[in-house]
DNA sequence: GATTTTATATAATATTATGTTATGGTCTCC
DNA sequence: GGAGACCATAACATAATATTATATAAAATC
C-alpha cells in the first residue's frame, strides 16, 4: 500500500455504507456523485480489496469492510469531538485552569467565584491547590499553576501580579461591649487581647503603628497566619481580631460582630500568574472574574497598606 | 470555524509538540521546513487559538492544545491502526469467517484444519455453528454464515456448492470375528447388526443395495443421523457400521477395527456458500485449505456414491 | 423485449491542499 | 555585534479533491 489513507476517503466509504448508494451519499456529504465515485476507486485502490457487492440495485459492504467499520466510525466520531472541543476552547466553554491559593480561599470565596464561573462553561475543569504563600510563590515562577491567590508577596521577577486592597474590619464576640460602637479605633482596645497575623507580616506592622500612634498598647492573644483562623476563635467567644472584611462576613450570624476598624487599614492580596508562560485566553478570563468578585471589598485608593 | 481540520495538519501538530521545533518535526516527517510551518499557520486560524509559545527557543504548546493533544493523539494512532489491519486483509491475515457445519465437524476434523489455518493468521478469528444439514441451508440461503459443511445436499439455486466423496470403511468392536479378514463385503455381514444412517439418507440407499446385490439381508441394530454417534456406539462394543474413514480414525485405537468395504462405497459431502454474497478472500482461502485437508480421505473419481 | 429511468463510472478540467525553493527577519549564543 | 539556528513568508509546482459533461450498465416500466 503506497497511498496513504486520506479522511476524506473514509468520510465517502461511511456515508454510501449509511445509504447503501453513492449518489445519496454524495447528497449528503454535499458533493457531486463523481467525486464519491472516485474517492471510493480511490479507497479501494489503496487498502487492495474491493468495497462494496452490487445487490440487486444497493450497495452493500463487503466483510472485508464490515471488518474494519467500527474503526473507521470511531476516527470519523473523534474528529467531530476535537472540533467540538476546540470550537468550546474559542468560545472560553473549555479548557482547564490550575490555581494556587491561601487555605483560607479554598474553602471561602473561592467556591462560590468558581461555581458561579463554571454555570456557563460545562466543558472548562479546574484544580485548586491551597498552600502557603511561599510555596504559591514557587508554584507560579516554575509554572505548575496558572493562576496564584496570595499575600506578603514583594514583587519576583518570573511573576505577574495583580495587587487589591481588601477592607478589614474589627470582629469580637456578641455581647462584647464593642457592640455599642458603630466604629472601633485602637484605643477602643486597649483594654482587649488581640488576635493578629504574624508579626513579620506587612498588616500587622500596620496595625501596630495605628496602636502606637494612639498611644495603647496591644496586647497579644493568639498570633495566626490565616484570617480565618482568627474569625473562627473569635466565634468561640476569645478575644478580638482585625480581619479582612471578605472572612469576617461568612462569621456574622455565627457569634460574631463586626464594626469598621479606624483609621481604616487594609490587606492586601495578590492575583499572580507565571510572566513567561502565555496564559491561556481562560485563564485570564477567570482571573478577570475573581478580580471582580473582590471589587465589593476593595478598600479606597488611597487607604493606607 | 469555517475550515476543515484536516488530518495532516494534526500530524503536522503532534509532530512539533513532540521536538519542540519545527525544523526537527519536518525533518521526521519528511518535509520541508515551511511545509509544516504552513500546515500548523492554517491549523492555528482554524482552530482560533494559537498553538505554541516561543520559549527561549523552543517551542512549548499552549494550554489550549495541551486539552486537545490526548484526542488527537487518539485518532492518529487509529488510523494507523486501520492502515495496519487493512494491510493484514489484503494479505489475507485479517479478517473474520463464519462456518456453519454438521456437529460431528464441529468437534472432528474442522478443529485441526482451523487450527492450522490460523497458526499465520493472528487477525482472523472465526464462528463455528453446528447445526442440521436443513439448518445449514438456510443460513446458506440467507446469507448469515460465509461457509458451509454438509452433506445430503440436493442443490439449490441461491447456494454455491463443491461436492466432496469420501471414502466409507466397516467398523467393528475389538475381538470381533471380522478381525480376521482384511477388507469386508456385505456377504461377511449376514449374521451381524448394523448401526447405519437414516433410511431417506443417499448413503443408506447406496449400502442397502450393496447388500441387495449381495443377496444379503440387512438387520438394523441403530438408526442414527450421525458418523459419529455409530462410530461411539461400535467402540462401546455395539454392531458393526460402515462410516466415513474421516469418522472411523478417531476411533481405531478407542476399541474399534476398520476395514475397507466392498463394493467401494463413498460419502458425499457438500462444502457450500451463499452464492450471490462475494465472498471475502480469506473465506475462499480457507474453502481451499478445508478441501485440501480432505484429499486424503477422497475416494477414487469412479467411486459409485 | 424495447425503452425509459436511475445509478454509477469515466473524462476533462477547475480549485484547494500540500509540497517545493528562495529569502528575509528574529532570536540565541558567543 | 556578528554567526548561526530557527522560523515565517512569498512564489510557484504538484497532488488531492472538486466540478461539469458524458458514457455505460443495471432496474424499472410499458
Amino acid at each position: 500500500m503506497k497511498q496513504k489513507l486520506r479522511l476524506r476517503q473514509l468520510e465517502a466509504l461511511m456515508a454510501v455504507i449509511q445509504h447503501s448508494s453513492v449518489t445519496r451519499a454524495a447528497k449528503e456529504l454535499g458533493v457531486s456523485q463523481p467525486a464519491v465515485s472516485r474517492l471510493l476507486a480511490d479507497l479501494g485502490q489503496t487498502l487492495g480489496f474491493s468495497l462494496f457487492d452490487r445487490r440487486g440495485g444497493r450497495l452493500v459492504p463487503t466483510q472485508e469492510v464490515h471488518f474494519l467499520q467500527a474503526d473507521i466510525q470511531r476516527v470519523l466520531d473523534l474528529m467531530d469531538q476535537i472540533e467540538e472541543v476546540s470550537q468550546s476552547i474559542t468560545e472560553r466553554k473549555a479548557g482547564h485552569i490550575r490555581i494556587a491559593c491561601l487555605p483560607g480561599f479554598a474553602t471561602n470565596h473561592l467556591p462560590a467565584v468558581i461555581a458561579q464561573f463554571l454555570k456557563d462553561r460545562p466543558g472548562v475543569s479546574i484544580t485548586i491547590e491551597p498552600d502557603r504563600p511561599e510555596r504559591i510563590l514557587e508554584w507560579m515562577i516554575d509554572e505548575q499553576f496558572d493562576f496564584g491567590i496570595t499575600d506578603g508577596f514583594r514583587g519576583h521577577s518570573a511573576v505577574f501580579s495583580t495587587d487589591i486592597d481588601v477592607r478589614t474590619v474589627c470582629i469580637f464576640p456578641d455581647g462584647h461591649p464593642l457592640e455599642k460602637l458603630s466604629e472601633v479605633t485602637a484605643h477602643d482596645l486597649a483594654n482587649d487581647k488581640i488576635i493578629h497575623t504574624r508579626r513579620d507580616s506587612e498588616f500587622f506592622k500596620n496595625l501596630a503603628t495605628a496602636f502606637v500612634d494612639a498611644d495603647t498598647v496591644l496586647t497579644t492573644l493568639v498570633e495566626t497566619r490565616q484570617f480565618t483562623a482568627a474569625c473562627e476563635l473569635v466565634s468561640h467567644g476569645l478575644g478580638v481580631a482585625i480581619v479582612s472584611e471578605l472572612d469576617a462576613l461568612k462569621f456574622v450570624d455565627r457569634g460574631v460582630q463586626a464594626r469598621p476598624f479606624l483609621p481604616a487599614l487594609s490587606h492586601r492580596l495578590s492575583l499572580v500568574r507565571p510572566i513567561s508562560k502565555q496564559p491561556s485566553a481562560i485563564t485570564l478570563e477567570f482571573i478577570s472574574a475573581f478580580a471582580s468578585s473582590l471589587e465589593p471589598f476593595q478598600a479606597l485608593e488611597n487607604a493606607p497598606t
